[in-house]
DNA sequence: TCATCCAGTTAACAACTGTTCTCCGGAATT
DNA sequence: AATTCCGGAGAACAGTTGTTAACTGGATGA
């Protein structure tokens, strides 16, 4: 099924990736609307004008960042979702989870907190798109579960959503530990845990 | 109390206020690591070099700008919280609170959820200072709540900072709904009320 | 083998940026 | 009335930006 590129088109993925690349730790420390074309291919030793057999605009680069940081996360929320023991069990998981990915990807994870409301519209609907699909997916999970008795679908949803928009929020806040003490990335993990468990107790008892 | 200004320092205050409505105004389609200092004093009116009399820097102007969204926000939120007969009559409250703050000071709103991650790092702080602050503040009105009892400190502030991120959550969700249809606006609404009243239901059953 | 394609280069463009220094004129102080 | 203060204007600085056009040379396909 793999078809192998010719020369030609795997040298153009790889000068295209390494825009990307530079791009994303460029962003770091900027916003993406500041984020200037010259800039990325002085980055990465290239011609300015290269970067238009790429991407039309620092805005259509930023739409396929989205992509590679988000892109590939779905699989692994569905799986985390699911391996289901205790729901404590899960919600550990899950926050572990978190921490290992923010660890691993700290560039993505902060330009999609950094973009998610920033000044690129087209970015911001990418990551929206996403993000809803995320909400939409850990809904089918939830569904799943013998607990979502007498859940209609609005319910889930709201419900997953609160969870999509926890998990974010905990990722930021790893971010910003990131290069504190250990305790300071412990404490998070922590809190976030204990905050979790407050919406599972919520979603225990909803239908009082 | 109220000593009279100056003409003179009454003009400067006048300028200074009128760089920072540019800017927000701005700022509506950008980030400030983008916003140019010439940009402002054009839309202003003024010589670019008259900026250097108000602020040292764009993200000099960003954190002055940060003091004028939250800063007068504080009472706001205790008389809020405070208020309290039922606690869905809290919550009904509190989700119109937000929502005509949202309609009243749309650009400072959007101001804050983009700059909270973007990438002025003095800006990101200072927000992130007022949010800590916010969270004391609920925190300390939840402590007088009778419902708080056997709760410690640490547990009040992690309720705290949900309920707060989930403020800023919800106005995010107001202000992409600002420009849409009524309906769309009441869903939001009606959203942002199930997920408070599932988190107060996770507090109440906290201790099972 | 030869013609075509196309990722990347080079050069040039007008427009824009932050910052410095010098100056002006009216308010504030003596 | 004379002097100091100071918010703002003006001009100039070296660098930067996005975008255009025409070109080069190696991979591609006939």
């Amino acid at each position: 099924m793999s078809h192998t590129l010719g020369i030609r088109q795997a040298q153009k993925q790889k000068t295209r990736q390494a825009l990307l690349d530079a791009a994303l730790a460029l962003l770091e420390e900027q916003s993406l609307s500041s984020l200037g074309l010259r800039e990325v291919t002085r980055a990465v030793g290239v011609a300015p004008t290269a970067f238009y057999r790429h991407f039309r605009s620092t805005a259509d680069l930023g739409v396929a960042l989205v992509e590679e940081a988000l892109g590939s996360l779905h699989p692994m929320i569905r799986t985390t979702v699911t391996t289901a023991e205790s729901s404590d069990e899960r919600i550990t998981r899950a926050v572990e989870l978190i921490e290992g990915y923010v660890t691993a990807h700290s560039a993505h994870v902060r330009f999609i907190a950094r973009e998610r409301h920033g000044g690129v519209q087209p970015v911001r609907e990418a990551i929206r798109e996403q993000l809803g699909r995320f909400a939409e997916e850990v809904r089918d999970e939830l569904a799943k579960d013998p607990e979502a008795e007498g859940w209609n679908d609005d319910d889930l949803l709201m419900l997953s959503h609160l969870y999509v928009d926890q998990m974010l929020i905990t990722a930021s806040l790893f971010l910003e530990a990131l290069e504190a003490a250990p305790e300071e990335r412990e404490r998070v993990a922590a809190r976030a845990t204990r905050q979790m468990r407050l919406i599972s107790i919520g979603r225990h008892h909803w239908h009082d």
